[in-house]
DNA sequence: AGCTTGAATCGACAGACATCAATGCAAACT
DNA sequence: AGTTTGCATTGATGTCTGTCGATTCAAGCT
């Protein structure tokens, strides 16, 4: 059943710190493994379910709540749910009749750092040419 | 040729901040908007150009010297540098016979800071059940 | 002008993906 | 046991997307 992906995200430089995006260049291997989460994420319905269920007070969200807020169909959210958990975003704990969705902050902490740059990278830096200051 | 897609990311909310995606749910146009970005992201070929552009030293790299770390051709480069442009993470600059291709960081900023959640969030943190402590 | 090289565009095609209706499964309730 | 409600899975279908070969465009040669 695949183990989640995050796991070989954690790969890091010998340094300890993020695997780099913006000052190494990435190998295949994490190219893939990063690709997949961010296709998670390219999608309009799965980026609201996420925002809903992340932004939710008490970090919980019964699916009863999510699937009323689309007009799409109870399968269809379903499935987008899935793709959002193989991806290592969210998780799921059944608890009676009903189930519950929830944030993994590892994964979203860890796209964050992927996507910063380490503190005084020497880009050429935002304004080369006619950006309106 | 549509303008960049980030300026309607630059949307702020009243704060004059990022646009939440963790602390409140998303909207449907900014949904879609930011989707497109991600799904950019959302491929092991492009996360290795933009990487092999942002990682370079001097900020900019010819495509010349993209396209043959790949077992792909020309014009499929060449297309892949195309999503990433429109989705404003990358711009381009012809010199001569030469294409060369830059990092906008504003974009990547603006996606770190959306997947940051705001320090001293009350979300259920990490360890809800039985994970190890 | 003609040629050569670097890069973008076009047209085609196979594989991936979002969506749905129908069905299956799990838990609670009568 | 039977029924109902909530969610997941299956199978089918139309659309999107990654890839290529062929072509075109742009710039610098001879």
């Amino acid at each position: 059943m695949s183990k989640q992906e995050f796991v070989v995200l954690g790969q890091d430089d010998a340094e300890g710190c993020c695997p780099a995006l913006l000052t190494a260049p990435l190998d295949e291997g994490r190219a893939e493994t990063l690709a997949k989460v961010f296709k998670a994420l390219g999608d309009p319905v799965r980026l609201r379910l996420l925002s809903m269920i992340a932004s939710r007070a008490g970090g919980e969200v019964c699916v009863c709540d999510l699937t009323p807020a689309f007009d799409l169909s109870q399968p269809t959210i379903s499935h987008h749910l899935k793709l959002l958990k193989q991806a290592g975003l969210i998780d799921s704990e059944r608890r009676g009749t009903w189930v519950y969705y929830r944030l993994l902050p590892q994964m979203t902490d860890r796209l964050a750092a992927i996507l910063t740059r380490p503190a005084g990278q020497p880009l050429t830096e935002t304004a080369p040419a006619g950006a309106a200051s």
